[in-house]
DNA sequence: GTAGGTGTAACCATTATGGTTACATGTACT
DNA sequence: AGTACATGTAACCATAATGGTTACACCTAC
């Protein structure tokens, strides 16, 4: 089980956008980037638009960040893209046997648990930012030189 | 998407086999509780055998512990079964275009971070014992009568 | 040797994913 | 007006994972 690259294509769309802010990030241009379909990236495009993470318009080639990079974080995208529900990182079992008193309370007592792992990993999330990515990116570019 | 239930399905079968020590807990007694089909839950326990949480033979009715509740953690439960792979909770693309500065860069910097994620919610799973969980559910079994 | 367990392999329906094509819709420009 | 080119979506598909099911080989105790 993996969490869908949707989540990464997401960040990599934000990144581009903001990377390319003096040209125009087309649907094309992006997926030649991503190395994929425009019509994914436009899907994509879709949800990040509807969370009010960026700003495109039909029949307008290109889309801008609505916010500025720092004020973006991962978990914004993650939330975006709608990759996992919330408090459903996990799933449990459906229908124990309520006659057993292990059957009975099983889910009433993980999922507390699992909620607290899931909350645990979407803070890591939230606590970077969009232009943390955009210098890990550059700096890697520079010192490739 | 979501982690397969095999975790809190696992959890289940450990927790109902310190539950039951006095009797045997045979993988139909289990499936009859996690209400599924015996030929699942001795896939499963082949698993949490080979990971060293309980004890089971052919031939022989019954799994027992192979550790005492404190000492078995959902982590270990959660790596027995295999729901997750190690650093790949979140997937990533493949083949962005190493042409473009962001394209050739992004899953350097990324994974880091979603690596970063995962453990933070891995910590949490290995700070919750089966002991705890067991006592979770006798506390609600008792706040029930 | 029989009964009743475990250990596995084979198979299946359902679902999510990522991709692809196609086309309706919208804007800018001539 | 009409053309070029973009976005927005719907429909469809191959692939893989999941959870379930049946079947049967193997092992142990009696």
């Amino acid at each position: 089980m993996s969490i869908s690259s949707r989540f990464a294509v997401g960040i990599h769309i934000l990144t581009l956008i903001d990377f390319n802010q003096e040209g125009t990030s087309t649907s094309e241009f992006i997926a030649s980037s991503v190395n994929t379909n425009p019509a994914v990236i436009r899907k994509l495009m879709g949800m990040l638009k509807k969370a009010g993470l960026i700003e495109v318009h039909p029949g307008i080639a290109g889309a801008k960040l609505a916010k500025k990079s720092p004020d973006i974080t991962l978990f914004d995208v993650y939330k975006a893209v709608n990759v996992v529900q919330e408090n459903e990182l996990f799933s449990v079992h459906d229908k124990p046997n309520p006659n057993c008193p292990v059957g009975k309370n099983i889910q009433e007592t993980i999922e507390p648990l699992f909620t607290a792992a899931q909350l645990a990993m979407e803070k890591v999330l939230g606590s970077v930012t969009l232009e943390d990515v955009l210098k890990g990116i550059t700096n890697k570019e520079n010192t490739n030189c």
